[in-house]
DNA sequence: ATTCGGGGTTCCCTGAAGGAACTCATGCTG
DNA sequence: CAGCATGAGTTCCTTCAGGGAACCCCGAAT
């Protein structure tokens, strides 16, 4: 095993890593969340090569992210998010925050994010799941809960 | 070049990846949250090769994710969160969430986060930061933004 | 003067990403 | 019906990045 796997840590965040953390995988989610669900439209946007392109669906489809559905009588499928990929996409939102923040410069964002709820431009803001006041890396202790190791 | 650079992408998502994607570098950030700041430290505990944590360590400061902190008279560093990097954790934070609650199991979470505000072990809660309402992957529309593409 | 320990640096080897060509089954066109 | 187009992979080769281990440098302690 010449790449280190991070399945095994006991850490969620790893785990999380072994899921969509390899090359390319977060920008294949960014594509099926958004509507470009074949091979052929993936490739095309990313310019991602084949076989690395068949090797992260695959992956994918067998973590559970997406779904593969038939959209013809040929074997020909289109991927699409399950609720355990659609949950994942929170990481995306969260990241194109930070990249619109740190990184866009002057032409500012490139892709807006429009609420349904209030209509709004907006963008996602962390928050405490028990009192709803806000939840940075600074607002919390980090302890060990009942699935550490050792 | 090999592997393909993210950063040209018009896409804050694959400008993130740019900082913080190459393997490794989340579970660095990490470390360096919770505390672990010193090269030794960080090699230790992920068990990485020398030379690739360098090469992170180097590329995080750089970016201006780290900065670089003398402890002693000889030339001896911690890494320290800047704010840029400090905000970064957010998207560990919603990663450790996702990977807690689907790919845990039946031991349970390995670490637990106590918030400040309120004392109570929580988690991360994406919301809107117009309306304060629950904001997830299906309650958002994608529209181009001021630096699109052409 | 020698050892130690932190923080790298260098080296080689293997495996993964890039890139382009090839395959295969089906549907459309003439 | 023959031939071409198309979507989705698959195969093959080359190049580069990660793993692992040894080596280096420098100030402090003994």
């Amino acid at each position: 095993m010449q790449r280190t796997q991070f399945g095994d840590m006991t850490c969620s965040i790893a785990r999380t890593l072994d899921v969509i953390g390899e090359p390319w995988s977060p920008l294949i989610l960014r594509d099926v969340w958004v509507g470009l669900t074949r091979f052929e439209q993936i490739q095309a946007d990313l310019g991602i090569s084949r076989k690395v392109l068949t090797e992260r669906l695959n992956h994918l489809v067998d973590q559970g992210v997406f779904e593969r559905r038939p959209y013809d009588a040929r074997p020909r499928f289109e991927y699409h998010l399950t609720e355990k990929g659609t949950e994942l996409v929170e990481m995306l939102m969260v990241m194109a925050r930070w990249g619109d923040r740190w990184l866009a410069g002057s032409a500012g964002p490139p892709v807006l994010y429009r609420h349904h709820a209030c209509g709004e431009i907006a963008s996602v803001d962390p928050r405490c799941s028990r009192c709803g006041d806000p939840m940075h890396a600074d607002d919390v202790d980090v302890l060990p809960g009942p699935g550490a190791a050792t």
